[in-house]
DNA sequence: AAAACGGGGGC
DNA sequence: GCCCCAGTTTT
């Protein structure tokens, strides 16, 4: 395994993961709906950030009606996504900034994403991917936990994480790896009783686990 | 470095 | 009934 250089090795986790698994298309590419999505994802299960989401978009339609909108009605549409207090809060908070600070348009940069409340690198990461199509790769713990399970990178910190995979990682594959490596940590590669028995990546990996 | 926030689902 | 979940902020 170890004869292959790291951007091989990532070349391959990708292929081999992506036919085990479709890669996820997020339709809706509009900057502050993405950015509310995935502040409400933190944590949260894919079924509960989805049904989120969709509960406050179906009666708030754009960032002025959330930033207006009583903050227990938003506590109330978004409950099932867990955190909800914390998470409705700052949902109104960034509105409210956005609208104050940036005539209501989500900034495209780390810099400025990072000051907002409830924004951390991961999730300022998965905006300017998934809003801004920038080549980046937001680092959560399936990501973290994976990366150094396979010998990609030997970090304690995700922050280490992303910028060792962004040295070696070709830009055209950082979010098919992300996605990828998220969905085999959620259903194989699993934080505790891996599931190595049925692992596609046998092969690439030490098991050192 | 550790705690706090949390409803929902798997087992 | 217990444990975990595409994190971030506060102590």
């Amino acid at each position: 395994m170890s004869d292959y250089s790291k951007e091989e090795k990532s070349l391959l986790i990708v292929e081999k993961l992506n036919e085990v698994f479709d890669v996820r298309v997020f339709e809706d590419k509009d900057p502050y709906r993405v950015l509310v999505r995935t502040i409400l994802s933190q944590r949260t299960r894919d079924e509960n950030t989805d049904q989120a989401t969709n509960n406050l978009f179906s009666k708030y339609k754009d960032i002025y009606e959330v930033a207006d909108a009583p903050t227990e009605d938003v506590e109330e549409l978004i409950r099932c996504s867990g955190f909800y207090r914390v998470k409705a809060g700052r949902i109104k908070e960034v509105s409210r900034i956005l609208i104050d600070q940036y005539g209501g348009e989500v900034p495209n940069n780390m810099k400025e994403l990072l000051e907002l409340p409830g924004v951390g690198r991961k999730t300022a990461n998965c905006v300017l991917v998934y809003a801004f199509e920038e080549p980046a790769i937001p680092v959560d713990t399936h990501v973290h936990r994976i990366s150094n399970r396979l010998g990609l990178v030997n970090t304690k910190d995700p922050e280490d994480t992303e910028k060792e995979l962004d040295n070696f990682v070709p830009e055209d594959i950082k979010i098919l790896l992300n996605d990828l490596m998220v969905q085999f940590g959620q259903n194989i590669c699993k934080p505790i009783s891996p599931q190595c028995e049925i692992c596609p990546l046998d092969e690439l990996c030490d098991k050192n686990i």
